[in-house]
RNA sequence: GGGCGGUUAGCUCAGCCGGUAGAGCGCCUCCUUUACACGGAGGAUGUCGGCGGUUCGAACCCGUCACCGCCCA
């Protein structure tokens, strides 16, 4: 017997484990089956479950889990990825308390120390994905660094470097002050800053008198100016382009250049230009020749190149100096408040540099032109479609991707130097010392390259690097294209874009079919989570407290496409019920003897009760795999719960409670094995949702040879039953308004009372007298007349009665001594005027020509049937208020 | 400045084919009826952001404005 309520906390590890030992997750390489395969987006290493990830994760578990069922071969491809800066950033850390920094063990014992690091905590989050029952192929589980995926890495260097597609080159990067290293534009945070403009006279060299002011938001970079920029059609200036300036402090003679730069409109229409500290500068220079000054190191302090008072200070220490300087010579022209943008390291928080180091870039603009056709022919798809559109303009603009990086933890760039600074880039050490010898003649010493790449750069390469690339493995031909890429808006720069450039250069096709994108996880009044704002909800205290299905439930349930996910707990609450609800349902069928039938075949049910139990259990489980095919989880979930709670509980159940007690053994038993079916359906189509409760009555429901994780989906075509369905709804209704008027008339459940039905057609008479028990029962009557005798109905009249009408018929309920004549009076008008009110508005539409002529005539047939329909209830609503007068 | 998304019940949201506006939570009334009070039965609640247009008919399509959010410059 089922324990009173269920407990996730005990269920869940049992069937966790269940499934992982026996192989339950594996792909087949060697299989038959179609297969299907996601490739889970590797959280960082040094991650831990947050709620995006318990959203990410579960949709695609849910995706997983229900083509599993529909018998596809699955890969979902797990793994991790080595997180360059944050790892090296948490160890650094670990170093730091013990005070000792990543210099002082050296660049091969501090990676052993990462990957000692990697051994003991690296496996948190992949813990926690257990626990929110994601079923990936744990045993082919990858790490960016793994020796297979660093051996693919090494293979697309040296490929696209000889391909030319990978170059070095001396270029304005970004650079962080604080980690010292280059960064990415995506990694770069525009943050709107509070700062001012500060305008300077820069005085005409052999024109006394004559300035030309310059407005800038960093002083400290004129210490670097190689130029004034004017717009070549601004008047004002005209006279003054091909002069120069006496650059304040520096003394140096800069020229005056026309540029289109310029913008006229803007502060004084003239800039200044620092090409070694600004990327729109950097290209002026390029366009005049100007010389590019460094003036800052890589801690973002002054340089030599810069007056003696000057070096080595800080950048906001020299802004002030500068300031003060320009005050004191009287070149200050004004200081004016000023909103801007400024760039900010999203690791470390700090101030980005624009400098000029010699660093390795991808062609991306090359790469990304067959990734942006794959799209725009369909052969990858995003849903909801509107996200391409991001994806185009980022594709369209793209600049040239900065991929090495000036820290330790990471795939080191494979090229070595010569002791000229030639450099030969190769795939392992002794091909780089052969084609060194044979550039230089003879052998030489060769020093590594100490960069190391992006991790993205790898993560590239995570859709066939996994099945064992540059290897051609059956694994690499069997999941290569994969399905579908289910991941946030949020990376479809960083990743999504990187895995269609590689996969279609490398492969020569799509990484994936479709790319679902989903929203952001949000608090319940729309907020960002964050730490800062402590409004962070910890997905695992949501499993401890309400069970790991609801939470999976909650979340699926509010994946509607195209909006963020708010979070409100007490969602969770309701899906926890939810899964009680169903628990305790199981209990009623398990109680009653309701145990799965062996051969038993739905088609074959004679009680109508049971046909349409079956009938609408089929129809809900193709609607559900429908809603699922579509990525439409909202809609799954929201189909599923309806039936299983409003139909299944609420009124299957109670069908089958009257049959149960009654007499009618054939009945009986053709009850219990329908309703253990429809229980053993329900169980299916939930599973992907609700993996752990279902497994577990699945066990306890019956013997069962096999897991429920491992079930074919339910497949029901052909026993839907308009007819059953009619007959039950017709059921439904009755009950449903008899029970409203008890309640309206204040008829307590515990007083059971008579129903009188006249003016039912034959054939609904044949219905109600066939589930005359069960709306005796469920309707809490004491007799059920479906063809009462006039002489019987005029008695109950004179005593009070209350009256209702569904459909044909009208209904009427003897209540002497309980009626409230003005209550009931009050509720039939009431029932007349809504009536009237909807007839009006029929009516209306019915007496516009042009409605009858446009509109298509199902739509005119559609309406007057309600038309008549709703009249025919006021004639009898109001012949029953008649009656109330005359009694 | 450019782009995308949103605005529907007190709250959070569905409504994807243009044809009777829905759910969950909350609220009100009644009920410890032998699966379930994490429950059952019933009920109240709407200028579908504003304006204009298309249409026999608009929450839905088009235009426009307002406000909110995000991305890019």
């Amino acid at each position: 017997m089922l324990e009173k309520t269920y407990s996730p906390a005990e269920v869940e590890p049992v069937h966790y484990e269940r499934w992982e030992s026996s192989g339950a997750f594996a792909a087949h390489v060697d299989g038959t089956a179609p297969p299907y395969t996601i490739m889970m987006p590797p959280p960082n290493v040094t991650g831990s479950l947050h709620m995006g990830h318990a959203l990410t994760f579960t949709l695609q578990d849910v995706l997983v889990r229900f083509n599993r069922m529909s018998g596809r071969d699955t890969l979902w491809q797990p793994g991790t990825d080595h997180a360059g800066i944050a790892t090296q950033m948490v160890v650094e850390r670990q170093l730091e308390a013990q005070k000792i920094t990543r210099h002082d063990l050296g660049r091969d014992a501090f990676i052993k120390r990462v990957w000692e690091w990697k051994a003991e905590s690296g496996g948190t989050i992949t813990r926690q994905l257990r626990r929110l029952g994601a079923s990936p192929d744990w045993a082919r589980e990858r790490f960016t660094m793994d020796e297979g995926l660093s051996e693919a890495v090494r293979k697309v260097f040296v490929t696209l470097f000889k391909q030319g597609l990978i170059y070095r080159d001396k270029r304005l990067v970004n650079w962080d002050p604080k980690l010292h290293t280059a960064i990415s534009d995506l990694e770069v945070e525009q943050r709107e800053v509070k700062g001012h403009m500060w305008h300077f006279k820069y005085p005409v060299e052999g024109m006394a008198g004559t300035f030309i002011t310059v407005a800038t938001t960093r002083p400290e970079t004129m210490l670097g100016d190689t130029a004034v920029a004017v717009h070549p059609d601004d008047e004002r200036y005209t006279h003054l382009v091909g002069k120069s300036v006496r650059l304040p402090i520096v003394g140096r003679l800069i020229p005056i250049v026309a540029d289109t730069y310029s913008d006229p409109t803007k502060g004084t229409g003239a800039v200044k230009i620092t090409p070694a500290h600004d990327f729109n500068d950097f290209a002026v220079g390029q366009r005049h020749s100007l010389a590019m000054i460094n003036i800052l190191d890589r801690d973002a302090r002054l340089t030599d190149d810069v007056p003696e008072g000057y070096r080595g200070m800080d950048r906001y220490d020299a802004r002030k100096k500068v300031v003060a300087a320009f005050e004191e010579l009287g070149l200050l022209d004004r200081i004016e408040p000023h909103t801007h943008m400024v760039p900010y390291g999203d690791r470390s928080g700090v101030v980005i540099e624009p400098w000029l180091t010699d660093q390795w870039f991808v062609d991306a603009a090359t790469l990304a032109k067959p990734a942006i056709e794959a799209v725009e022919s369909g052969r990858t798809r995003f849903v909801p479609k509107h996200w391409e559109n991001t994806y185009y303009e980022w594709m369209r603009n793209i600049q040239p991707w900065c991929i090495s990086r000036q820290i330790w933890w990471g795939h080191q760039v494979p090229a070595w130097y010569g002791p000229d600074g030639t450099f030969f880039v190769e795939l392992t050490e002794a091909e780089a010392e052969a084609a060194a010898a044979a550039h230089y003649g003879k052998p030489v010493p060769l020093t590594r390259d100490s960069d190391v790449l992006d991790t993205w750069f790898s993560s590239a390469l995570w859709p066939f690097s996994t099945l064992g690339w540059p290897e051609k493995t059956p694994a690499l031909d069997r999941y290569y294209p994969t399905d579908v890429l289910v991941t946030g808006f949020d990376i479809i720069f960083f990743w999504v874009a990187r895995m269609m450039m590689m996969g279609l250069h490398f492969m020569g096709d799509v990484p994936f079919k479709d790319i679902y994108i989903h929203a952001l996880v949000r608090d319940e009044k729309g907020q960002k989570m964050s730490k800062s704002k402590g409004n962070i909800i910890d997905p695992l205290d949501l499993i401890g407290k309400y069970g790991c299905d609801a939470l999976r439930f909650t979340l699926a349930a509010l994946a509607a496409q195209g909006r963020d996910v708010k979070l409100a707990e007490s969602r969770v609450e309701g899906y926890r019920n939810f899964a009680t609800k169903l628990w305790n349902a199981a209990r009623f069928c398990q109680m009653n003897g309701c145990a799965p039938v062996a051969g038993f075949d739905p088609a074959a049910g004679e009680e109508t009760g049971n046909r349409w139990s079956v009938g609408t259990t089929a129809e809900v489980a193709d609607k559900v795999a429908q809603a699922l095919e579509a990525y439409r989880f909202d809609a799954a979930a929201g189909t599923a719960y309806h039936f299983v709670w409003g139909t299944f509980c609420d009124w299957y159940l109670e069908f089958a409670k009257p049959i149960f007690g009654g007499e009618n053994a054939a009945a009986q038993a053709e009850t219990r094995a329908t309703t253990a079916w429809a229980l053993d359906q329900i169980l299916h189509l939930l599973h992907p949702f609700m993996p752990f409760i279902t497994e577990e009555l699945w066990a306890q429901l019956g013997e069962r040879g096999e897991l429920l994780m491992l079930r074919p989906w339910p497949r029901l075509s052909g026993l839907h039953d308009p007819a059953a369905e009619e007959e039950m709804d017709w059921v439904v209704r009755m009950v449903s308004t008899v029970r409203g008027v008890r309640s309206e008339m204040n008829v307590p459940p515990s007083a059971q009372v008579d129903l009188l039905v006249n003016g039912l057609t034959a054939t609904r008479e044949g219905w109600a007298k066939t589930h005359r028990d069960l709306v005796v029962r469920i309707a809490r009557l004491a007799a059920f007349e479906p063809h009462a005798d006039g002489a019987r109905v005029a008695q109950a009249f004179s005593h009070g009665a209350a009256q209702m009408v569904v459909d044909d018929a009208t209904l009427v309920m003897p209540l002497a001594g309980v009626i409230d004549i003005d209550r009931e009076r009050a509720r039939l008008d009431k029932e007349i005027a809504r009536l009237d009110a909807d007839i009006g508005k029929v009516e209306k539409k019915l007496g516009n020509p042009d409605f009858l002529a446009k509109a298509a005539p199902e739509v005119v047939d559609e309406q007057r049937e309600r038309r008549d329909e709703w009249q025919a209830a006021k004639v009898k609503l109001t012949e029953a208020l008649d009656r109330l007068r005359g009694a």
